[in-house]
DNA sequence: TTAAATTCCATGATATTCCATAGATATCCG
DNA sequence: CGGATATCTATGGAATATCATGGAATTTAA
């Protein structure tokens, strides 16, 4: 399975054009190679996160893990699925980023792609260094650690 | 399962090409053969790690079981995938480093591989020399050993 | 018909592939 | 056992393809 790895900044032309890395695009990719990515604002932070139509099958899956009717799986629905936009790519593998997208990240002209694995973010390159920096120190600081393998879930 | 050993120096031309070494490779190839990598910045080593992407993979799924959109979840992905890149070998065996982690390991016309078991680092070869000095000496001194296999934790 | 959005094309920069050489190691044959 | 040949590896350079990016042209909507 592809994963999003790696941090890369494009240019946001005035018309809220951006290239999305390459290899971005095929991580995007599905099994019959068409390329179709969601994107939303991102709780708790002023970025976008953005993955493909595969992954997002994948959170409706979890959220069903809640009790159907329930508050929290409602505010949850709404949010994630409410909010986010289906956007498609052009024949030279752009995007158009919706204004108020472009808003909530305060993206100007430069927007950098951030790979998390199975999702990523778009932030203003500036702010994304100061957010590594604190990602950092919260993981040395917390000793947070990856968890280990096997089959404990 | 193939894992790195020894030291290697090879050459880092003007592109930032180095060839991995062949012993590496094999250890990196896949089960179809085709052998990617993926290559990140040390935590509190001034020195690169990689290995291969499959055990990039395994890392996602471990993060998987934390909760989507947890806060710990967000700073671990972010710390882990974000400042990693993946690269591939071109068809001689070499890979091509990128400025940014040539300038965090100080890396100028040769790199040291040094294998770690599952990982293997690439090092400045003088550090590397420096730093074998201390951790022997650290072994030595602490009395270190390795802990015994089987399903401990 | 104007404005907005989508598609198409051109270009420089970057990355990838290909080829050629040389040293080392292994293999083969006398 | 010794020498010659073949194979693999590392390395440099050049040719080729891909990518990001800006602008123009064409389409669509109001």
């Amino acid at each position: 399975m592809a994963l999003f790895l790696s941090t890369y900044i494009n240019k946001v032309d005035r018309k809220g054009r951006v290239s999305v890395p390459a290899a971005f695009r095929s991580a995007l990719a599905d099994a019959d190679g068409v390329a179709s990515l969601v994107l939303f604002r991102a709780h708790g932070h002023d970025c976008l996160e953005g993955f493909g139509l595969s992954f997002m099958q994948e959170i409706s899956a979890r959220l069903d893990k809640f009790d159907m009717f329930s508050a929290a799986q409602d505010d949850l629905a709404l949010s994630v699925f409410g909010d986010s936009v289906q956007l498609s790519l052009d024949g030279d593998g752009r995007m158009i980023l919706p204004e108020a997208l472009i808003a909530h990240a305060g993206l100007l002209d430069e927007a950098a792609f951030v790979g998390l694995g199975r999702k990523f973010q778009i932030w203003r390159p500036e702010v994304l260094a100061a957010r590594k920096d604190t990602a950092r120190a919260s993981v040395h600081d917390k000793g947070l650690t990856i968890p280990q393998g096997g089959s404990h879930d």
